[in-house]
DNA sequence: AAAGATTGAAGATTCAATCTTA
DNA sequence: TAAGATTGAATCTTCAATCTTT
């Protein structure tokens, strides 16, 4: 091995890992489109800030939650905001800091498109993979990503040049 | 089970393969465009072309495997061309037809780029894996792609969504 | 009419620069 | 000086419409 090909396991994981990716976040992304008109990323916002206390999260860690550049994220907020579904708060105790927080009307779209998206990871993911295998890929990418298993010591970097990769995210800090 | 969240393993899985697939390719995508001014989406498609007889492939076929749009590929292929790497061919027996060809330079990029890709395929992904592993997740990718595995026994749609049939109706994006 | 491919317009995401506050 | 956040410009991707050929 270690020539100009992958031996047929290891290209059967890594193009398939490109394939579901890309399949299983259209289909997603298509359906919450379809019976909720918010896109898979918007829901994730959601998803993050209804987790958190108040509803609301720093600018900053909701990127790193999300998985979107500073930037991404900014251009994200103020669309949702536009649509209603969060509003910007000032922060008190650091004032360069911005809160974007849920509105009723944002509380209300995530709770209508949770079941929806759920079903969606089950029936499109989860249940195709027993609990067996499920555990095994939970396993697998953790060691990807915080390094271990092979000849390899480190992970994936925090920021690969620039972004952000832990599970679970860093903490809102106090 | 089943009502408005994750088991512990379900959810490590799922946001595991999704912060995966982001620092992944985002690492990948940054060696090679580090090292040999390529990005990934074009290593993908020189690869499919250095893969096929004649270093050509119909465009059409050439998106699929790419996992781009038509109009995507289209755009992506101008910009080969425009880089010298490509160069367009029409189809003989089928004129509504386009090749997409690659040219010595863009045989030349390839091979360049290809160690760098494959190590950093190794690095970052596969020897973080046993070689057990990487059979479980080929296998695992493989029944969520072509279904199986457990309650539902279709796979994941080659194109998402074609139904018309939601509520409520679509309308704007989130 | 349907299939292969391209184009125009619009949307989403990022980098670099900028502004404000710490 | 550095950190949090936003903006402008550029890039990439897609959808819908279009053109050509089958």
């Amino acid at each position: 091995m270690r020539e100009g090909v992958l031996e047929p396991g290891a290209l059967a994981a890594w193009r398939g890992f490109l394939r579901v990716h890309s399949a299983l976040t259209k289909q997603l992304d298509a359906e919450l489109l379809a019976s909720h008109r918010i896109s898979l990323s918007s829901y994730e916002v959601l998803l993050f800030l209804a987790d958190s206390p108040e509803g609301r999260l720093r600018m900053s860690d909701l990127a790193d939650s999300v998985l979107l550049s500073r930037s991404g994220l900014t251009r994200l907020v103020d669309r949702l905001c536009r649509g209603g579904l969060l509003e910007r708060a000032s922060c008190e105790d650091d004032r360069r800091g911005a809160y974007a927080r849920l509105t009723d009307a944002g509380v209300a779209r995530f709770e209508a498109a949770r079941p929806t998206h759920l079903r969606g990871v089950r029936e499109h993911f989860l249940d195709h993979l027993g609990a067996t295998d499920q555990e095994a890929l939970g396993r697998a990418f953790d060691l990807v990503l915080n390094g271990g298993g092979g000849d390899v010591p480190g992970g994936l970097p925090k920021k690969p040049l620039p972004s952000g990769t832990s599970f679970p995210p860093p903490r809102a800090k106090g």
